[in-house]
DNA sequence: CTGAAAGCGCTTACAG
DNA sequence: CTGAAAGCGCTTACAG
């Protein structure tokens, strides 16, 4: 029960070499004599030994962790990337701290500094939107980086993300050809580069197709439900309803699904949705939520493959992959009523309107 | 761009003084002069030089960073948790380092001893189900510990948990009280002491009703949702069906309704669903899913002062705290179908049946 | 109040 | 292949 823990020292005594010996034989660095590495590994038994991480990470100016940022775990999204990531880099011996930057530059740049002052090895970042001085923080650290999600600009560092254009081009078009001319797409910020990639995929999509079609833009930024719903609601009490309704992530579509309900809305034969991320819950709703699934195992494991390569070496070239997200219309989408779609669809041509609630 | 950090000595000569002066100020330690201290600001601010916390930690002995396991962050609850936890400790400028223990004792022992090996100031464990070498090598470390969640025997260690009793007292009275005569409770390990909390309490409210009423149990270990829609399914088609399902978790509450789902069992019709833990979708489904509320952001910051108390004073006493949860009785509970119950009821006086799928 | 110095537990050139 | 020694960047008694 003594709660000194051994040293390398203790190690070494005990087994009757030297300390450089020890962590010769823990870490492999150098061939060491198949007899003391016996001896060693005999001594590190009995005294129950484990390495300092602290002191290890010290001496080799990186500590054997990695570091991750994502805005929340709120969102299905993160919340299964955060876990896959645990997984693989667990299972890589690796440990894994994490923090929340709920969006914010300033609370970005702050978690990711902490980790800096951790001297992670790596660290794998869902940007804010706003995500230029923690990008230069991270650059000036020489810490190796992994963007996850949101691409930034610039080729300074590998990325992983997904080909939103074509995932809502392909969903754009499946709207359309069911009849839809009105289509609302509701995201948190309309800052975020994935939100523009949206946007202007579904406006190319609007522009190109046969008919007229609308296309509305709704931000609401907040991570309160309550007031979502009630942002939503407002929006939806207007002129002009929207035949289909986009939404950027699983908050949002359990949010508009209560809206729906609070104004007697049905789905689909009265407005169709779909989103962009995977909830749990999708299956279980009625209708079933017709859903963009990104596939967030991949993701983590090719982070992980970015991020250990740059650890390698620091030169490599940038590696960056878009990976493509699958649409799965369920009974959420459907025709749009025809009459409605009519009247309102016979304003003139594809109209690009805009509305944004008052923050 | 100098990618070499500054460090004490550096600021120590900039401001012209000693390096012991500078950690003297940077931490408040000891007082220091007025004068000297604006220059060692000063110096700090002109160098942005920050704290390398492993030299920190490694001579201080316990690095500024608090260790979290959790099963997994699958189930609502542990997520929602380990948020909450996330917020109010980097709000007190504490990293979080997190490990999942997928409910393995010996995935949460390795994953402890990395927390261990890190000299982690404190350490918030919701335990595995065997978790008894678990906690002995965090006593043997001396290392803070708050066990939260699933109480552990003894009086060794600071533990927020639920009224697991309580809560199921009041659900399972509630249930009989609208006529519910044969309850089914399903849990994903019978040797968890929550699973045993509740189905003693569950027990005991169907020893202690007017009428004859039987319980039973089933221990579903999978964390793969089409194997426990599949055993769910199995174990609903034999005879006997439940006119009341009482499930632990969010995950089980979710398969269970694609199990009433494909059976075509309407809920609450022909049988009323109840699940300890709150899912976010709850209210989205139809019927809206009764629930057992746990007050996570209450857990977190209990949690949070018992460990900083801890870590203050070892030799505090064992502090203990068990919070009340709530049931919340939604849609998904109704009065039994008169018929079904009394054919099922005549079976006689209470019957404590027990099955068990095979796993 | 201040500085010089030891030491936290490791790894890594450097000789041998 | 092996050992002795320096040093990673801090904090903390210890003198003054």
């Amino acid at each position: 029960m003594k709660s000194l823990r051994p040293t390398v020292l203790d190690v070494a005594e005990r087994a009757g070499v030297s300390v450089g010996t020890v962590s010769n034989v823990l870490n492999g660095t150098i061939r060491v004599s198949e007899r003391r590495r016996q001896r060693v590994l005999l001594a590190v038994e009995e005294l129950s030994y484990t390495q300092n991480l602290l002191a290890q990470g010290l001496r080799r100016r990186r500590a054997p962790v990695v570091g991750l940022c994502v805005p929340n775990t709120s969102v299905a999204y993160f919340a299964k990337l955060v876990d896959a990531f645990e997984d693989v880099a667990s299972s890589r011996g690796s440990a894994i701290m994490q923090m929340l930057s709920h969006d914010d530059p300033e609370t970005e740049l702050e978690r990711v500094s902490t980790l800096l002052n951790y001297r992670v090895g790596g660290i794998v970042l869902v940007p804010s939107v706003r995500p230029a001085r923690v990008l230069d923080a991270i650059a000036q650290s020489g810490t190796p980086l992994v963007v996850v999600d949101r691409p930034v600009a610039g080729e300074r560092f590998d990325q992983v993300t997904f080909d939103n254009r074509s995932a809502m081009t392909q969903a754009a078009r499946s709207l359309i050809a069911l009849g839809h001319r009105h289509l609302l797409l509701v995201a948190r910020l309309r800052g975020l580069v994935t939100t523009r990639q949206r946007m202007a995929a579904l406006r190319a999509a609007a522009r190109s197709a046969e008919a007229d079609v609308s296309v509305t833009f709704l931000e609401c930024n907040s991570y309160e439900q309550e007031e979502i719903v009630r942002r939503l609601v407002d929006a939806l009490r207007g002129p002009g309803l929207p035949t289909a309704v986009i939404v950027s992530n699983s908050m949002f579509a359990a949010c508009m699904l209560r809206a729906f309900e609070t104004l007697g809305i049905r789905c689909p034969d009265e407005v169709s949705l779909l989103a962009f991320d995977e909830p749990e819950w999708a299956g279980l709703v009625t209708p079933k939520l017709s859903v963009v699934r990104q596939p967030t195992l991949v993701v983590a494991h090719k982070a992980w493959e970015f991020l250990i390569r740059r650890m390698e070496d620091e030169a490599a070239p940038v590696q960056t992959v878009q990976l493509q997200a699958e649409v799965l219309i369920g009974a959420s989408v459907g025709p749009p009523r025809q009459g409605e779609a009519v009247r309102l669809a016979s304003g003139g041509r594809a109209w690009l309107g805009e509305v944004v609630t008052p923050a």
